[in-house]
RNA sequence: GCCGAUGUGGCUCAAUGGUAGAGCGACUCUUUCGUAAAGAGUAGGUUGUGAGUUCGAUUCUCACCAUCGGCUCCA
């Protein structure tokens, strides 16, 4: 048997004991479904209300009820049987009418005095397995995850086959916590909200500022040297773009409105570029001549999220998006995907990045909320998978999560806590130029429409900071770090030497400081460590008299005395190459 | 938006139905120091906001705001 599979079997099984003890402690209790998950398993409730403190005692619940349990045994039963032994619980009573419909059979599972419908996959000795789990919070979720259903009570809990593996996922999670993208930003100086600004708008710090610039810097240029164009479009626009576009309808609620007092029309924030960048290609007429037109723009924009929905820099309601446009014919598309996929590829290399692909197509049981063609999108769907195969990227297939114009290949990243995130996208669109009536003279002099590639790099700003924040836990590589280098006075007598230096240093393009603090050289290394700045410049009687700097690394500690002029050809070979770590 | 939790000076946290304390940080002074925290002093809080209960609320209740963990959503 497979690891996961002993893993997901253990982690099932303490599901069920969890609902044992549950149901022992709260009778009134009616236990829905209970999966193991990506860390551990959960459990959901109707008609409990309980709150994290009883989760121990549950827990305890719990370990007296495993010393009982022998075995899973394994029950065959009608339909009929299970409705009659669950009649009081509407959420089996459900899942066994589904099993029924599907002619699937129906089978119960017994431990100790607990039997529950379930189609199997246990442990084999519960007695002796379940013994290291611990619960970790309560949470609400809807029944069968759709929000018009109730709301159930969930436990979600973890469990290994050691202790030792135990400990060391839950110290994992007290490690996680250091890495938090919000704490970090607080404590090197990065970001800030404001009650006063509102909830989800971050506001950028001089030192946020840098970084932002600079990621903005990077992709502007690798953008400008394959021939992407930037463009500027408003930040208000009328009703009647998002109208034509399909956005209005799927997203009017989300969108924020802006009133003109001396007009009927409605107004919004704009929430993405798509729609103003087909009126840019439309503004003349085009020709297959003029294809690919590759629009790209840094602009901010504004989704009114629900309110439960804001998270840190992940979720926010103002965020800039390195979006781009490209105009095309359908011979070109194949051309200009690469051409981004490598871009990508190469812009996540540079972060040392982890991630995967998402294959993101349309949910084909609600074809309404998508526009276009069924035979478009098959064909499409059918195109991007090709795609990823040809640029050997692994991918998994998400049914249901395509835009509702357009399937997306998504790639996902990671965050300190294990929760994935969509960074960079590329989307096939035959939507928006048809809606938007684009077209351009073909060869043959006919009008034919172009297809729009939707793509971003970063994604936004915003949620790539945060994955950066958390990835280098704070330690930027040096052509990032907002303060590149610091310089330390032993004593007042060298600030001469320091001021020098420090002039030295920005006309050279480095970002330097001084720290003139009446502190300790130890106090002032152990605040730049602390501040994560790459390199600091000891400065003291020995080094002003030899015209030298005594370096020391964030990474590697005392490099020695040497010359400014040394230290500045290596760091700005650092910045230069965008090293991931100094070598 | 829904379920649950949290909100005390910039940060981390303490305390209490009788109007709040500490450490770090900030500031001032002293120290002028060689690779992760020198010493002393000073300032800083209408306890998220508003209302209610009470002789009295930061503590109890309600509403709102914000944050956190989930769910839903994510162009």
């Amino acid at each position: 048997m497979e690891k996961k599979e002993k893993l997901d079997n253990l982690r099932h099984s303490s599901a069920h004991l969890l609902a044992a003890a549950v149901l022992e402690l709260y009778p009134e209790a009616l236990p829905a479904i209970g999966p193991s998950v990506e860390n551990g398993f959960y459990y959901d409730f109707d008609q409990l209300k309980i709150s994290a403190e009883d989760l121990p005692r549950i827990e305890g619940k719990m370990q007296e009820i495993a010393k009982t349990w022998n075995s899973f045994e394994k029950l065959e039963v009608t339909a009929d049987q299970a409705k009659s032994d669950f009649v009081s619980n509407p959420y089996k009573q459900e899942l066994i009418e589904e099993l029924e419909k599907e002619g699937k059979s129906i089978t119960l599972y017994k431990s100790g005095n607990f039997t529950d419908l379930c189609r199997g996959g246990h442990t084999p000795h519960p007695k002796n397995d379940l013994k290291y789990f611990k619960l970790l919070k309560i949470a609400g979720a809807y029944w069968r995850g759709n929000e018009k259903n109730k709301m159930l009570t969930r436990i979600y809990g973890t469990a290994f086959p050691t202790k030792k593996e135990l400990e060391d996922y839950l110290h994992l999670l007290e490690e996680a916590d250091k890495r938090d993208h919000r704490k970090l930003g607080r404590d090197l100086d990065l970001f800030t909200f404001s009650e006063l600004v509102g909830a989800g708008f971050p506001l950028y710090t001089p030192r946020g500022g840098i970084i932002r610039r600079e990621l903005n810097n990077f992709i502007e240029d690798l953008q400008s040297r394959v021939g992407y164009q930037q463009v500027w479009t408003p930040q208000v626009a009328k009703a009647e773009l998002f109208k034509v576009s399909g956005h209005y309808d799927k997203y009017k609620n989300d969108m924020f409105n802006v009133v003109s007092h001396y007009s009927e029309e409605e107004f919004f924030l704009k929430p993405m570029n798509c729609p103003q960048h087909t009126q840019i290609y439309a503004a003349k007429q085009r020709s297959y001549r003029d294809l690919p037109l590759r629009l790209t723009d840094f602009a901010m924009l504004y989704r009114d999220e629900k309110p439960g929905e804001l998270n840190g820099l992940a979720r926010v309601r103002s965020f800039s998006q390195d979006d781009c446009h490209i105009f095309c014919t359908e011979e070109q598309v194949d051309n200009e995907i690469d051409t981004a996929l490598q871009m990508i590829k190469k812009v996540m290399a540079t972060f040392g990045f982890s991630y995967r692909y998402r294959l993101s197509t349309r949910d084909r049981e609600h074809p309404e909320k998508y526009l276009g063609q069924p035979e478009v999108w098959d064909k499409v769907e059918k195109w991007a998978e090709k795609i990823m195969q040809r640029n050997k990227i692994d991918f998994f297939i998400a049914e249901g999560e395509a835009a509702f114009y357009a399937p997306k290949m998504d790639l996902m990243a990671t965050d300190a806590l294990g929760r994935e995130w969509q960074l960079s996208t590329v989307q096939i669109d035959f939507v928006m130029p048809e809606r938007f009536g684009l077209n351009y003279t073909d060869r043959d002099g006919s009008l034919k429409i172009p297809v729009m590639i939707h793509r971003a790099i970063l994604g936004s700003s915003e949620r790539f900071l945060m994955i950066l924040l958390e990835h280098f836990a704070g330690a930027f590589p040096v052509w990032l770090s907002p303060v590149q280098a610091v310089i330390l006075p032993i004593a007042d007598r060298h600030l001469n030497y320091a001021l020098k230096l420090n002039e030295n240093l920005l006309k050279n393009s480095i970002r330097s400081e001084i720290d003139e603090r009446a502190e300790t050289l130890s106090a002032k290394i152990r605040d730049a460590q602390l501040q994560k700045v790459p390199y600091m410049l000891v400065v003291g009687d020995e080094e002003e008299k030899s015209e030298r700097v005594a370096v020391r690394s964030r990474d590697r500690g005392d490099l020695g005395k040497m010359p400014l002029q040394k230290f500045l050809e290596e760091i700005k070979m650092e910045i230069g190459d965008k090293k991931l770590r100094s070598a």
